[in-house]
DNA sequence: CGAATTTGACCTGCGC
DNA sequence: GCGCAGGTCAAATTCG
């Protein structure tokens, strides 16, 4: 089995809006694995806009490239081809012409044995949606953050490889960072039985909301009742499974980055890989997420996308 | 008393 | 090679 790299990272919308932060994209460094996910606030980019910002130049010059310079109003539509050919540039020559040599590109390498990932940003109603049953087996202190991280492994049933981590972010305290590692080798519990796992757990059992996939791959995650407001789903790397099935998805991948562009309303517009596949995650895979809190998949917003 | 949680020790990967 | 940080183990503790 071939490592694997982050693959998804999903937060409220109303925490990845402009005033807050954004997914700016992936940098494809070496390998599948290799790629990093950037996440950002546009103001950090502007050091007076909030004092709390904690900005180094690192991290200055390894956002940058990825940030969306806003295009003048007045600016006629040559100007806005120039900016937007600079900025592409800019953003080839950062990830994709030197990323062996570059001291910023290798900090961004994660750990080789890092198998896939699913990131998941909820408050504290939506730790509880998870239906699957966690027995925590440690916890440690994370550097730069004040909350420790828990480390779960599923015990719904024996021999279970699939794990949890559940951080509390450091900047939003009523969010928790639920990063998901590996897949059940066994079919997702009744609710009745995931309780059974879990009955000194903290986490109270929600009802399941309704969820629907009409089997388009899409990009955002409809309204949940553990949200306030839409819930969007970046897509940072891709299942390997699928990757196998479609050779030069690696080729892909690159191009996809290079026209990740933003909506009005400032989610992250996914690109096609090809005429026929938009995304190539599994099925399962978003019947899974929906599971994880009840979310309901929506095709219209990559219909959105396209127009 | 059995099962889950806690927590310090240990292991491993990575950067310098 | 060394130190740091993240991840895991397992004995002790807690809880129902």
């Amino acid at each position: 089995m071939a490592d694997w790299g982050l693959q998804a990272v999903i937060r409220p919308t109303q925490y990845a809006d402009h005033d807050h932060h954004d997914l700016f994209g992936s940098i494809d460094i070496e390998n599948e694995y290799d790629q990093a996910l950037l996440f950002c606030s546009p103001h950090l980019f502007d050091q007076h806009h909030d004092p709390t910002v904690v900005f180094t130049d690192e991290l200055d010059q390894l956002y940058k490239p990825f940030y969306q310079i806003p295009l003048p109003p007045a600016a006629d539509d040559d100007s806005h081809q120039d900016i937007i050919i600079k900025q592409e540039q800019e953003i080839k020559n950062f990830c994709g012409s030197a990323p062996r040599t570059s001291q910023l590109a290798q900090k961004l390498k994660k750990r080789k044995n890092q198998q896939k990932k699913v990131v998941i940003e909820v408050t504290a109603d939506g730790l509880s949606s998870d239906p699957w049953a966690w027995r925590k087996y440690g916890q440690k202190p994370i550097k730069g953050s004040i909350y420790p991280r828990s480390y779960y492994r599923c015990s719904t049933s024996k021999g279970c490889t699939a794990k949890r981590q559940v951080e509390q972010s450091c900047i939003d305290s009523n969010i928790y960072i639920l990063t998901y590692t590996a897949d059940h080798n066994h079919p997702q519990p009744t609710r009745r039985n995931s309780l059974a796992g879990i009955n000194r757990s903290r986490f109270k059992a929600t009802p399941k909301s309704s969820s629907s996939s009409d089997g388009d791959k899409t990009v955002t995650i409809s309204k949940d009742s553990a949200f306030d407001s839409p819930t969007t789903l970046s897509v940072s790397s891709f299942d390997h499974e699928e990757v196998l099935q479609q050779p030069n998805i690696k080729q892909e991948s690159e191009e996809t980055f290079f026209y990740n562009k933003f909506d009005n309303q400032g989610h992250i517009m996914m690109p096609r890989v090809n005429d026929e596949e938009y995304m190539v995650f599994s099925d399962d895979f978003f019947e899974g997420l929906e599971d994880l809190g009840g979310y309901k998949m929506d095709s219209s917003y990559y219909d959105h996308a396209r127009s």
